[in-house]
DNA sequence: GATGAATGAGTATTCATTCAT
DNA sequence: CATGAATGAATACTCATTCAT
């Protein structure tokens, strides 16, 4: 569950050796992202893309042999974003509630940061790139790997054997919960925050108010 | 919280006189929903649609003006299906942990029903449908309104003022955890159902034991 | 020139035996040129004018083999209608410049009373249907015999034997000027009927005041 | 009524900027004329303009953001066109006779070249071409502040300051009479010079004879 | 006879992708 | 290496016409 995967980067054309490709593929998921984000997937074309990098649409396809893998690309790159979240955390001296309550602002951040990237990213992936994603599931495993690690720490009530099922669990549902009130528009109540911490403290059974 | 609003039809180009064209109209909605769930937005078009229904595609432009008024009946009819599932449990005799072990089977099993559909319809509506989905909202509302009566039922360490809110909560968490498994395939993993229970019953503060 | 045709109906599918029948081709004739003038090539539908007459769709394929020879029968009644006018002053007892001011009065009004139908039928008329439009000639050979015979009665400096000529001349100076008068909206100008009195009575060399 | 207004271009959607692309737009625009006149508004369809360029559809796509805008190109051009026979006969020395001599060869000509396409693009503009045509008027306008100019020149019997009104009234006249000939295929029969000529002269006042 | 449901070829337009310059 | 012009399969939608009821 603790496996760690070094973050692959996404299968290139052309592996840029020299320092201004690089810059370039940057540029590009850079802007990618962006158009991602603002327009969704039903206006997010290779073209835009392109325009938005300042690129040609020819430079992009040098680098990225189809639209599958830029957005592969993208995907990746806002994955690493979110694990460090989780790595902060799992690096945290905290304790108890006050870990809880870490967490859950971490995770409501993440969302509140970049919304509609991360909405269209993970909510909204349509089927046919859901193929190539043996790389989701790398960042998922660790993903979890780190919530299992923190879940771990606060159990009361839950026997250490099933903090991973627990981890998923949890996660799954703070998940649920950030990801429907950020579609209401309502990521930043006040109840939401709270709700949350008090969801996680009484399933892993201590004290709400404890540090 | 508990509004009920008439389930209104979608919008239909030409209202069905003869037997045979209301029965076109299911036929047409059903292959939608079909194709929808197998196929995701993308691959989702008119054409299919009328294949798959055995139908001209001149005859499903007949009964709905655009391909935007057939989503919308596909999400009518799905929406409604899953309403009826809380209505059972807002209805139904049982208590406490009983209650939300009756609740938990059934909103599993309406993801297993459909699962790409019901994914497809809740999670990955694309913006140029949320327009004319007031309907979604109000059926929202009525959903919630059914939680929030369930919920109140459940009550032991939640005040009753706060039942909406907790309410919400708590369908936000299943869902986010049922949408998750199901997308990794485990919806019916034995843990699942147990460990929504133990979830919710905590939450709420029932012993998970209790009928 | 002055060939009389007798105004022959279009081609009927089925000739109308009953009574009914002959009031329901009438009505949708009707009802097209309503639907033509008022909506133009673009949006004239067998559909609509179906709908317009109150009739169903199969009924008007029922008289009109297809799509042109409704066309074609709505435009023989405009053009009877406009042959009528005519008719009126060729048979009218004025003379000299009052004869040119009765003309230009009548013509002028045939385009004002149903503008759009006129301007469509006339100057519109979509290739497509100009094959079978060999009433038309029939129809525009009568017009200008009634011209021919118009002019010949005005004629000062034009030696008789050029009439025919002078009346296509005429006829198509004078059409030309209220149909672009009629584009203009300027339609109603006082300066207009002026105007094409004074071009006529000029080129047929006779006294502008005279009566 | 002198007003010159620079002949602005169409709207493109990319401003070519390779000599390529300049090419291939004028390609477009010059098939465009030719379906349109040949083929008329009815068969004028984007794919046959595009066959007829010899280029994919994409590629008029890639210029033209729409059908309107194909239009409008091909409608200025011609209009373009028929400016410059009005400017020649502006700028011309002949007088009197002559010089409507002049004007009524031009103008027939102009006809002649392309008179499906002078028919189609001045009479049976349809209505929904109609919205971006501000551009229409202002040809018109320059159009017809040519004419004024010219007949301001033949002045005999009209006094100076009609010849605004004279202008239009002579420009439609001839127009009529051009265009039914165009669609009787008489255009070319010894008599419409001649009878244009006289129809003129007489009007203005002056010797048909006269240089 | 009348009805209107069903048909499907045809139309405008988009966008991922290629390749000549 | 970069550019952007060119490509064409695919998509939403219309409408003349047919035919079972």
């Amino acid at each position: 569950m603790s496996t760690r995967v070094p973050p692959a980067l996404p299968t290139l054309r052309r592996r840029p050796k020299q320092a201004r490709s690089r810059v370039t593929v940057e540029i590009i998921v850079e802007a990618g992202a962006r158009v991602l984000g603002a327009l969704g997937w039903d206006k997010f074309t290779t073209n835009k893309v392109a325009a938005a990098a300042g690129v040609s649409i020819g430079s992009l396809y040098q680098y990225f042999p189809d639209k599958a893998s830029l957005v592969e690309a993208i995907r990746a790159k806002h994955l690493a974003d979110c694990l460090l979240v989780l790595r902060i955390c799992h690096e945290s001296d905290l304790r108890g509630a006050e870990l809880v309550r870490q967490l859950v602002s971490e995770l409501i951040a993440v969302h509140s940061t970049s919304p509609g990237l991360h909405r269209v990213l993970l909510d909204e992936l349509p089927e046919r790139y859901s193929d190539r994603l043996s790389l989701e599931s790398r960042y998922e495993h660790e993903y979890l790997g780190y919530y299992a690690a923190i879940v771990g720490r606060l159990l009361a009530v839950i026997p250490p054997e099933n903090a991973d099922r627990a981890a998923i669990l949890i996660s799954d549902a703070v998940d649920g919960v950030i990801h429907n009130a950020a579609r209401r528009g309502t990521l930043h109540e006040p109840g939401l925050h709270a709700g949350l911490v008090t969801l996680i403290t009484r399933y892993v059974g201590i004290s709400e108010t404890g540090g």
